[in-house]
DNA sequence: TAAAACAGTTGACGGATCGTCACTTACCCC
DNA sequence: GGGGTAAGTGACGATCCGTCAACTGTTTTA
């Protein structure tokens, strides 16, 4: 209620930002095993009671390092789906804001799959998961919008067989997956390594959208070409971060 | 040397049988966390120092216990591609078996993205690793070589795009996604529940080789009546296990 | 047969980490 | 400046991992 109490509240919510910025760091460099909280409290210089002021468990901790994470994706998804293309441009642009967000935020990649798989949900709080899945509803909302606007256009049609729902389903798997295998680092699949796994998630993802004859197929129009086009205009800056030279270095 | 030794050599041998035995069902009812080392030497009614002559540390066995179920996979993969069917409905078979393996052995699905993701494999021995990659390049292998067969037969071709490779791969991270999300147990994509996913597991699969231009492609034949006809026939040992009435509870 | 050598087994222990809580410190208001 | 409240602390108990010196039972040797 006072002046002054509010400043702390302020400072208090900033340092949370602070936390996590270090949490990842430990991350990125010692691993999620390597994340201890006694580690984290004293790379923060507060006490470990502090800590847990902000964060319920470790597990909770982690779930908010995701959550930003996704939060970077979603603005990706958005962007994309809302750029005045044709569906099925629009959602193979979608398609390129995910390998955006994956090349750019590998850390995310590595650390999706130990929060999904893991019992890290069983013990995190509540409120964390929940915000979490609100933020990956929203990206899947952003790509099923595509989809039933597809349907809506008659570019795209089900008759008795699939859904929308069953065809996002699909794509987003495949991302999952490509995910996961790609963060093992090994095993089969994964002798092209990760650039083989990301260009095969273009082209399944091409073929997945071909099987539902979602038009324009993938040989009625140059998607490789689009691609090129937005990164060089819309994800221009991602693609300079990424320092991928304009037109040379898509996969494949 | 002696006979005396080599019975003990045998009971040693046998005894790791009996403890991942044991692990599996402290994990099926503790979850993964639930599994201490202590727990199940006490289980096993050995020490916890015996227990550590049969596995290098706790991942050890979670990889162990892995391979165990992945060889029971392994099997349901090959008698699914050594049918005597045209290379798209092989594979389709294939398809069915993947789908039995995840509904007879849902603790695989529960413990193969936690193996996969957090960083079990940088503690468990090398060989143990090994031999569990050995079984899913074998799977990988059963699934690719049908690719293969259909290449050759001319069911298939890749003109300049894609390859065997990328398609299995497609298939694979599909399969992959569905587990992980499955295993889950929320999020987007779950609001159907496990059956959902399954179904859309195998309609995704069969418009990713409709758009690769598999023949036949599935609205040629009668994939959906196939499904029956195996489950009657090949599979009808795991449907019964399954309780699922000879046609009446396919999915969808 | 007794003693020595060996193989197999044990569980107490050190080390690491988590999460808590009784206590201290800092800040604010009167 | 004194009293009250909010913020912060770090020692502590509990849990679990993985080790190793000691122990037990069996085989070999003398």
């Amino acid at each position: 209620m006072t002046p002054i109490s509010d400043r702390k509240r302020r400072e208090i919510a900033e340092r949370e930002e602070t936390f996590l910025d270090l949490a990842l760091r430990i991350v990125l460099e010692q691993g999620y095993v390597g994340l201890t909280m006694d580690k984290l409290a004293e790379a923060t210089e507060f006490s470990k009671g502090t800590l847990y002021l902000h964060f319920k468990n470790k597990e909770d901790v982690i779930c908010a390092l995701l959550r930003r994470l996704q939060m970077v994706r979603l603005d990706l998804f958005q962007r994309a789906s809302q750029l005045e293309l044709p569906p099925r441009q629009r959602i193979t642009a979608l398609g390129l804001a995910a390998e955006l967000f994956v090349r750019l935020y590998p850390e995310n990649a590595r650390i999706e799959p130990i929060l999904k798989a893991s019992s890290i949900r069983e013990k995190a709080s509540q409120e964390r998961c929940d915000a979490l899945d609100e933020v990956e509803l929203q990206c899947f909302a952003a790509v099923l919008e595509i989809a039933q606007d597809g349907q809506a256009r008659g570019d795209l049609t089900f008759s008795d067989r699939g859904s929308p729902e069953h065809m996002v389903t699909g794509l987003w798997s495949m991302h999952v997956g490509v995910n996961l295998i790609s963060s093992v680092g090994c095993g089969p699949s994964q002798a092209g390594g990760e650039a083989f796994l990301q260009d095969t998630l273009y082209e399944n993802g091409a073929r997945l959208l071909d099987g539902y004859g979602w038009r324009p197929l993938s040989n009625e129009f140059d998607y490789r070409a689009l691609r090129e086009e937005l990164l060089r205009t819309q994800f221009a800056t991602e693609a300079k971060q990424l320092k991928l030279a304009d037109s040379s270095t898509a996969p494949n």
